[in-house]
DNA sequence: TTTATTTTCGAAAACGTTTTCGAAAATACC
DNA sequence: GGTATTTTCGAAAACGTTTTCGAAAATAAA
C-alpha cells in the first residue's frame, strides 16, 4: 500500500541502503551483479524516489514558479505554454499563480513560492507594482528571477522583452506611410513599461515624420476584462471629439477589435475612413472583417526563451557562479492586413 | 545567507529545537514567555519552515496537479483560473501540465505528478485517451482524482460536468422553436464524451420533434488550433452539399464564429437564411456581428467546484476515510443572441 | 513539610534520501 | 606466499522538521 522505499529494497535483498541508492544511480562502486539485482527489484516494486527526501538532501525542488497578471489571456497563456513545454524537457515542473494586477497579491505570491522553495521564478509584473523590494530581495538571495513582457527596468535581473517602442514606431510609421495624417492612439494603463514604450514609439514616429503630437488624441484603456468594451467606448469618443482622425494605433488587438466593431456599426469605413493597427497578433485579428493589421508578439517564443534563461541561471547558481543578468530582445513583425491601406494607395 | 532554521533559533536562544517548533505552532506545552521569545526572533530572522522537511515529515506537499489538453484555450484557462483561485485560498499550489490531447503524454505526466508526490490530481482527459489504467491506478492507490469537462464515465472518481446532452438538446430545440426545419450539426471529434453527448442531444431533439435525423448533415471537426478554419470549411461544404439547411448547431463557439464569417462572406443571411447556435459562450461570441446564440459553459465555476471536491477528498484521505466519488453537474444556460431568430418570428 | 498536580521542557525517533570515507574483500602483481 | 592495488560495500552523518513521551521544575493541595 505505502510506496516502496530504499530501505525495503535493501532489507529484502540483505544489503545496505546506500548500496541500493548508489546502484540505482549507477555509481561506479557497485558491482554489476548487485546493480542488476537492485534495479530489477526496484522495477517490480515500482520504486519511485521520495521527492521530499531528495529535495531535502539536494536542496533542489526541480520546480519553478510563474506569476502573471492574468491567466485568461491569449498572450499570457501562450507564454505559459512556452514555459511549460521547455520546462518539461528539462525535468522541471511549473507552479502558476495569478496576481490579478495586484501588487499586494504579487508580493504574497512571491513569498508563497519562496516558502515552497521553488528553484527559480518567472514573472510578468502587475500594473500596480511600483515598489520592487520583493523582487530585489530575491536577487539579493541569489534566487534566479527572470522577467518577461511586463518588466521593471530598475530590477537587475534577466529580461525577455520585445522592443515595444520600436514596434509601436513601426506600426505608426505604417499608418503614416499609407497616407494617414492625423493619427490617434489608444494606449494602455500609465504604469507598465510596455504601455509607456508603445506610447513613446507612437509619439516619436509622429514627430520624426513632421506630424504634430496632440495629447488629446491619446485615449487610455485598462486592457483588462473589458478590453472589447473599452475599444468600442474609445471609438465612440474619438468620433465625437475628433472627426478628422484617419488612423489609430491601438495598444492591444482586443481593444482594436472592439474599436473596429464600433466603427463598422457607425458606418465608418475601414481602412478608407480610418486605418487601424493593433498590437499582439491575437489569432482573432486575422479572422475578423476587416482583418486587423497588427504587430506580432511571439508569446510562445517568449515563454521558451524565458525558461531557457532561467535554466541557465539555475545551473549557474548550482555551480556557485554569479548570475550575469541578460536582456533578450525578441523580434516582432508588422503583419499587414485589411485594416490599413496598401502602400500602393498611398499617394 | 542561508535560510534560517529551527536549530539556529534554538541555539541562539539556548533552548531545544522541539521547543522552538512547538512555540511557533502554539502548542499548549510551551510557556508564554518562550513563545514570545521564539516568535520574535523567528520574525527578525525571517524564519520560513523548510517545506521539504515539512513535506517529508507530514507526507503532504500541499500541491496539486492539473492536466489539461490545451492551455491556450478560453474555456480551459478559465477553469485553471477557477482552480487556482480556490486552491490558493486553501493553501495549495497548483502545477499545470498540458497533454496536447496525447494519451502517451498524459500517462507520462500522471507519473511525473505522482513522482512529485502531489496530494491530488485534476484532469480533463485527452481526446486520444481510451485506456484508463493510468487513472484507475491512482484510485487504487487512494490518491484523490477529480475529472472535469472531458471525463471517462468508466473511471470511478468524482467528476465535475455539465449535462452536454441536455444542453445540446436545448440548443437544438431552440433552433426548432424559432422555425428551423432542417438542422445540421458540426460536431467535435469522435472519442470524447462531451462531443458524443452533444451529438446525441442534437439527434434526440430532432427526433422528439418529428424531424428526421440525417447523418449527412453531421460534419466533424477537431476543434483544435484550427477551429476557426474548420468552421469556415464546414460552412462551405454545407452550402455546397445541402442548400436547404436553415439551422446549424455547432460544437464550439470558435468553430461557429468561423462558420458565421464564411456564411457572411457568401452573403448567407444570419439568422434569416441560416440560424446558428454555438457552445461555450466564449466572450467573443457576444462581440461579433451577428452576436452568437450559444450555451454558457461556466469554466471558472467548474474549476472552483473541481478544486472544492478535490479538497474534500484530500481531507477524507487524511482522516483515513474512504472517498465516495461524486458527480457534480453544473447548470448551463442558453444565451439567446442575434444568430437565431426571436421566438416571435416563429410562426 | 510532604504529596499531588500542573506546567514546561527536551531527548529521541522518525520521515527517506545522498554522500563521504574508511574498511573489507577480491583481484592483481611480484 | 606476500604485498599492492582495485573493487565493492556499509557505517555514519546530514538535510530540517514533527511528535511522542518521560522527566524536571514549578505550583497547588494537604
Amino acid at each position: 500500500m505505502t510506496p516502496t522505499t530504499l530501505r525495503q529494497i535493501a532489507e529484502t535483498l540483505g544489503i545496505s541502503i546506500p548500496t541500493v541508492s548508489k546502484a540505482l544511480k549507477d555509481y561506479p562502486d557497485v558491482s554489476k551483479k548487485t546493480k542488476a539485482m537492485v534495479k530489477e527489484l526496484a522495477k517490480t516494486l515500482n520504486y519511485k524516489p521520495n521527492s521530499f527526501a531528495v529535495n531535502l538532501r539536494t536542496k533542489e525542488s526541480k520546480t519553478i514558479g510563474i506569476i502573471i497578471p492574468e491567466i485568461v489571456h491569449h498572450f499570457f497563456s501562450n507564454v505559459i505554454k512556452g514555459i511549460i513545454s521547455q520546462a518539461e524537457k528539462k525535468g522541471y515542473l511549473v507552479i502558476i499563480l495569478q496576481s490579478n494586477e495586484s501588487y499586494e497579491l504579487e508580493k504574497k505570491q512571491i513569498n508563497l513560492l519562496i516558502d515552497k522553495r521553488v528553484d527559480g521564478i518567472l514573472i510578468s509584473i502587475a500594473n500596480e507594482t511600483a515598489d520592487f523590494k520583493h523582487l530585489t530581495e530575491l536577487i539579493d538571495q541569489n534566487k534566479p528571477l527572470v522577467m518577461f513582457d511586463k518588466i521593471a527596468k530598475i530590477v537587475k535581473c534577466s529580461k525577455i522583452i520585445i522592443d515595444d517602442r520600436k514596434a509601436a514606431y513601426i506600426a505608426t510609421q505604417h499608418l503614416i506611410d499609407t497616407g494617414c495624417k492625423r493619427i490617434a492612439h489608444f494606449r494602455g494603463p500609465l504604469l507598465p513599461q510596455n504601455s509607456i514604450d508603445r506610447f513613446l514609439g507612437y509619439k516619436k514616429a509622429l514627430i520624426d515624420n513632421g506630424l504634430s503630437y496632440d495629447p488629446s488624441l491619446v485615449y487610455i484603456c485598462q486592457c483588462g476584462d473589458k478590453s472589447f468594451e473599452e475599444g468600442k467606448l474609445n471609438a465612440t469618443r474619438l468620433l465625437e471629439d475628433h472627426k478628422d482622425v484617419d488612423g489609430v494605433f491601438i495598444n492591444t488587438d482586443m481593444v482594436a477589435i472592439g474599436a473596429i466593431t464600433e466603427f463598422r456599426k457607425r458606418k465608418v469605413r475601414i481602412p478608407e475612413d480610418i486605418s487601424i493597427v493593433g498590437f499582439s497578433n491575437w489569432f482573432m485579428s486575422s479572422a475578423i472583417t476587416p482583418s486587423l493589421t497588427t504587430i506580432d508578439q511571439p508569446g510562445f517564443k517568449i515563454g521558451k526563451r524565458a525558461f531557457k534563461q532561467l535554466y541557465k541561471e539555475l545551473k549557474a547558481v548550482k555551480k556557485e557562479k554569479i548570475i550575469i543578468p541578460k536582456i533578450i530582445e525578441l523580434k516582432t513583425n508588422l503583419i499587414k492586413r485589411e485594416s490599413t491601406k496598401t502602400i500602393s494607395l498611398k499617394t
